[in-house]
DNA sequence: CCGCAGCATTCTGTATGCAGAAGTTTGTAT
DNA sequence: ATACAAACTTCTGCATACAGAATGCTGCGG
């Protein structure tokens, strides 16, 4: 296992990459995997073991995991896997539209020609995965076009927050991870063209709309609504 | 005071905290009062000792000081107080700027009456200490203006953003941090009032304006302008 | 049968020890 | 004097050790 985890760290970065972010990796993907469930106690030692390292890495990625709010560290009890609410999870999709937002009001204000076909090329690929209904094709180009819109706004403190939220929404949804289909596409059309022209204002519009209806969506499909558009 | 923010927290039982949080605290303290200067290389057995502590919590403390983006942490090599660039101060003021309106559209749609009395206390205070010229009471009635309309809001996650990246904002803006004066205060006014009559279209308007403004008056005296308004 | 006090166990939080990497200095040869 | 290399000096990263808190268990008394 220990070997899994320093193969698995080597290829990321030039310089050899410390234990802790292979633990941190790895603790990642358990979670979104489902194998350590909210609400779980962590037991350091145990992890240790399991992952084949000692007890220091792994304390140092639960402090980060933490931070990152993947699991609650209770003083004392240790850690535990972060239990998300419904209460949170609506909140998180509150700031990440107005973050997303900001994103495409920057990116219509900076987006070079070159950088609008490369939108267009990516709405391709999505219109293209959803023809062939490709789930996993669909989810990969939906967050690759909004990538790079927020890299196309350049502020990484913003690139930052969005992907840190993202993140978590993600989590949050997964069990219910089912992309809008059709109608987002189209809205990603009418965002590209606003961004195209330069309308900051525009942009950022369709943005707000597009990302409360994402919101509003997976709420409806969280309270028992099935397939997609 | 990050648990103070969170929900969860208020009806926790107090235990007594780490020594990592206190070291935490510290350190950004030696970071903002500048005993510590960007760049800096922080070597963990100097601050145990200056600190009294051994080097485990110092570390600990240092891996949430990255992630918060306090310090970066380079492999092999250690930590290094962060350098702020005038791009990513302009960048931080941007996003706190969207975050601040969202804040007070939630607060102008969560409002109860006592809220806006409370928050009318708060610009009575803000607006005495402009008339005695008492620029720290200055200071404090206006981060507490602000931080009641946040938790008017009530939305944690946000909270919790506004919180880091407000202080971030005062860390690369303490050589120059003069507060706006009467301006502000009457963007104050005019703000409360819209929170009052649940106009959060026009809350979110006003303080959009307020906060780019003063980000705009920052640069300002930065850029070598004198005195406050 | 239930409640509670005291003990045992378990786990965290902190300290210390140790090996290896990164940076620095010194010495040597050209 | 300069360039280069090897030893040296740090410092990090990881492992291990130990003290104290929190939880659960046990046994006694009601």
């Amino acid at each position: 296992m220990r070997e899994a985890l320093t193969a698995a760290a080597t290829h990321r970065v030039a310089r050899p990459a410390p234990l802790r972010q292979a633990v941190y990796d790895a603790l990642i993907e358990l979670i979104i995997s489902g194998s350590l469930t909210p609400g779980q106690h962590l037991v350091e030692a145990e992890l240790a073991e399991h992952l084949g390292v000692s007890r220091q890495p792994v304390r140092e990625a639960l402090q980060r995991l933490q931070t990152d709010g993947w699991v609650d560290l209770r003083p004392a009890q240790g850690a535990f896997v972060h239990s998300p609410t419904e209460e949170e999870a609506a909140q998180l999709l509150g700031v990440r539209s107005v973050l997303e937002t900001y994103s495409a009001r920057l990116a219509a204000g900076n987006a070079k020609p070159e950088d609008v076909e490369r939108l267009w090329e990516l709405q391709e690929e999505g219109v293209g995965a959803l023809a062939a209904g490709d789930v996993e094709r669909l989810v990969t180009a939906n967050t690759a076009l909004h990538s790079f819109i927020t890299s196309i706004a350049a502020n990484a403190v913003l690139a930052e927050l969005i992907s840190q939220v993202s993140r978590k929404v993600r989590w949050y949804y997964t069990p219910i991870a089912k992309p809008r289909g059709k109608d987002a596409w189209n809205e990603h059309a009418q965002l590209i063209k606003a961004i195209a022209k330069g309308d900051a204002e525009r942009a950022g519009e369709i943005m707000r709309k597009h990302t409360e209806r994402t919101g509003d969506y997976r709420k409806a499909v969280a309270a028992g609504a099935t397939a997609l558009s």
